[in-house]
DNA sequence: GACCAGGCACATC
DNA sequence: GATGTGCATGGT
């Protein structure tokens, strides 16, 4: 039995705070639309971002960033135009299958979309070919506002190093520690994860003994 | 040239 | 259910 409340509200919101402190809004997900957000979302499948604002940035000045634009190219037309991204082949299969699942079930109609429930809303994501749990949570949280805390590589690194989670947990458990210990907020969640991405790429590429890393300060 | 980057599906045991 | 592998670009 895992012991979730090893480390309570008190101090998971505190190296929140001092995250925040520290780096300030991180102003996520970086995109104009919904659409975009969750077109981002597979994109960045284990794939550096800069990458992927190459490919979004093509989409846009071709002005094909669209669901009906996406839906009417062929999987071969559209993996060029988001070769930058790396994994292109596979992701345009994954994109084509996302913007099918928006037309048929929600008419491409995101704000309908948003008034389902959460739970349902996962279900649905996680069963699209190419949507995995932190690319589904993503979609929640930042295109659709939806409280839901997303887990990474980052996260799970960051606080496995710092001892506070076991290398053994896996998403489900790790998604469990923040959510158990954290006020239930998106624009908390949506943060946290930010600042955790931030201070991955900012400090722990460079520092990978986490000396004098801003959460050791607590 | 090696290594990494905001995962996922699928095969195999 | 756990573990291994293919997918691929562009920066360091």
């Amino acid at each position: 039995m895992k012991d979730f409340r090893r480390f309570p509200v008190p101090t998971v919101f505190k190296i929140y705070q001092i995250l925040f402190a520290h780096y300030g809004l991180q102003h996520w997900w970086p995109g104009q639309s919904e659409f975009e957000i969750m077109v981002g979302a597979v994109l960045t499948q284990n794939t550096n971002w800069q990458n992927v604002e190459r490919a979004i940035g093509n989409l846009k000045q071709k002005k094909l960033l669209s669901i009906n634009k996406i839906n009417k190219l062929s999987v071969s037309r559209l993996a060029k135009e988001i070769k930058s991204s790396g994994f292109f082949q596979i992701k345009a299969k994954r994109l084509k299958a996302l913007v099918n699942y928006l037309i048929l079930r929600y008419d491409g109609n995101i704000r309908q979309m948003q008034k389902k429930k959460t739970a349902v809303l996962r279900r649905e994501l996680l069963a699209i070919y190419g949507i995995g749990k932190e690319t589904a949570d993503s979609i929640l949280l930042y295109a659709l506002n939806k409280p839901v805390f997303v887990v990474d590589s980052y996260t799970k690194r960051i606080f496995v190093r710092h001892g506070y989670l076991s290398d053994e947990m896996d998403y489900n458990d790790i998604q469990k520690f923040f959510t158990i210990n954290l006020p239930k907020s998106v624009r908390i969640f949506n943060e946290y994860h930010a600042l955790l991405v931030r201070l991955a790429k900012d400090f722990c590429r460079t520092n990978p003994l986490c000396e004098s890393c801003p959460i050791k300060a607590f």
